[in-house]
DNA sequence: CATGAATGAGACTTCATTCAT
DNA sequence: TATGAATGAAGTCTCATTCAT
């Protein structure tokens, strides 16, 4: 009834829009109420299609969700280890700049919910778990372990076991990603609400400092935003 | 006329067994596949009871798996409040004891699972939330961020904000349980497996240096093992 | 765009058919084994259709059995009312007519049946309680203490109590009917078989008689018959 | 502790009384929830035994109701037949009588809570049936047949049909006991509270002047009271 | 006899999925 | 294609009944 793309009428565009609005809508709710608590007709309602139509595009409820965890979860590595490719400044920077893009990227985005979803149903779905790890543990884990690399190599970083390494800078950004979908997201009373951003940067006052060869220096994680 | 727990007669003896082989069975399959997914009867079986004596001792499968939330989660923390007002030696010292202490007693055991449960349904459990919250996150901030204080107040850290330290502090530990629980307890190819033990070693190094006012030192924070 | 229900195709017509059907059926089973006893598919098997259509209807048994009761009960009393406002003969005929349409329209019928069923499980339906009272005995009396109290203003009735008089009155029939869906439907030797139109009549006689200011005349209280 | 009949024990004295505390307490609990709806492990609570005890003394729910309808509905008519043998006043008198005496020895104490359950369950207990029209109906409608007989033979009565007369004499005291087991025992709002005395009261004035060959005299159905 | 822990058939209800329209 | 009425498998929970103690 209105703006309508290269002529076609509303109903034609979003028969084309529709499996992503369905992508959408399953994402939002899987990630508020869980795989099995939440509902096709459900899926389909927020869609704004009706139950039958899901069902045209997706063989069945579990379907569906592998399709929000594929969707989800494709190719938001690749871009990063461009990032590490180009670098020039700090190893140090290199990393801050890494962690500060995935925040804005997937951390502060819906899409983080996918990994609590993730977490939560994996053993539920074996399929999906060499999928996770082959399309996020893996990239995450090279991403992070080049850069680290790159930073010993260069008499930066001090030399540490490069996983366990890894692990330790990604965990604390992952983990408050997980919480502000669960706990975080919880109407709850007394508790310490956390302030991402400023986690974000203690943890890597804290940790770069850790991981640097020549001692503390006055750091500013934040110089650009 | 009380306390005779080698001498009942059998019925006896199993009724007061049975609260805890039922809990210990539904920790079990809560944490294999989740609350919605975990089936009353399921946890009855593994019990090696019927699904009627189930809701002899729990009104409903939710009440059963608040009463493993409690049983699981409720009152580690206490102890290790202790291990702060009784330390002696150096705050780095006091924070590999906390941290060793609570991936052994907790971190460790099946019971960690639950936090992965916890993350996935706590949205559906709005009683839950503030359960977890008084019981868990609070308590192990204030145990936190006590110790870094600690460590803040006689010089022996740099002056970080508490919170957000006992957060990065945390949060890899945590990340790593939810892991373990998760993906790491499907068999994937090509995934770097975490060592638990390696992982703590390395985060400790990294954030104590970061924490301490007194560059490098040569830390052995696994002296024990 | 509405009305047509000849050509409706079978779907659509059904759908619209449906809640008459269950209620059909409901009213039928309730009556005959009581809400307890009933279970919803057989509710369904009855009316046709399967289990779950049920509750796409009505979302709970205790639901549907409301929707009986006030299918069944409601509104029967407003015609009486009618017929009171516009007599024009004698009190006597009027209670005569209002005694044979009410036995007509409800006693003979199978939703006299739910008067059973009430008296039997409205002590476990607090709602329905207050239901049968305002919708059926408050109006009933009303509607009956109308009519004795217009015989006694125009000097016919005696000067009696209204309330008392009217449940005098309506007890007879009320206990008939409730007869006939309990021992009157079951399969007796040697018991008394009550003739309903006998029955009506005797009572009729004895009570006009009892009520009319006038001694002893001839009666025809069953005229039409 | 205390009274001992004939030096029993208190537990002896008990162990001989079960089945009847057990009949109570079935009683009390069908007239109130009715058959499906009371729990065995009810009745014996209120009977203060356990759930296995009741289970000594009546094979099922379906025997101990049956045992309870059995003992309350038991020879309840044989005293009046006697009354009805031994008048020697007006057979109005006698009808007062015998209506006044089943109010007070049935209508008015909890067993006439037997009859609703009796109403509301015949048709689930077929054997029951039988019994119910052996040991009430048929009784009952002779006793009062043969008082109205009496009537009519000596001149007193009209001669009005037998069965449909004793029906309308017997219906509005059986109506009202149900009611004040049903609906009466219900908090409902503004619904005229039925006055049992009152009522029996009215409905006799009305019923005997109509049956009374000699028009209207005073009467006083309540003199004794 | 008495107990009450245990059982499991069975009832209510939900919801993924199908299919006639 | 799109719909939404219909289905029925499956899950939660209850409770009559049993039986070891």
């Amino acid at each position: 009834m209105e703006a309508r793309a290269e002529d076609h009428p509303t109903r034609q565009r979003r028969k084309e829009a529709r499996p992503q609005e369905l992508l959408d809508a399953a994402l939002e709710l899987f990630v508020e109420k869980g795989f099995a608590a939440t509902r096709a007709e459900e899926v389909a309602q927020r869609a704004g299609v009706s139950k039958g139509t899901l069902y045209l595009y997706y063989p069945s409820k579990e379907e569906l969700f592998k399709a929000v965890v594929r969707q989800n979860l494709g190719s938001l590595i690749a871009e990063g280890k461009e990032a590490v490719a180009q670098s020039q400044g700090s190893s140090s920077d290199l990393l801050v700049k890494l962690m500060h893009t995935w925040w804005e990227r997937v951390g502060n985005t819906p899409a983080a919910g996918i990994h609590k979803v993730i977490l939560a149903e994996v053993r539920n779905f074996p399929e999906l778990a060499q999928f996770y790890a082959d399309e996020i543990i893996v990239p995450a884990d090279e991403l992070f372990c080049s850069a680290v690399q790159r930073g010993i190599t260069r008499g930066e970083f001090r030399d540490l076991p490069l996983h366990e390494t890894a692990q330790a800078l990604m965990a604390p950004m992952i983990f408050l990603a997980l919480h502000q979908h669960s706990v975080g997201a919880c109407p709850v009373q007394g508790c310490v609400a956390l302030d991402p951003e400023r986690m974000l940067h203690t943890h890597l006052d804290l940790v770069l400092r850790g991981l640097e060869t020549r001692p503390a220096h006055t750091r500013d994680t934040e110089a650009k935003e």
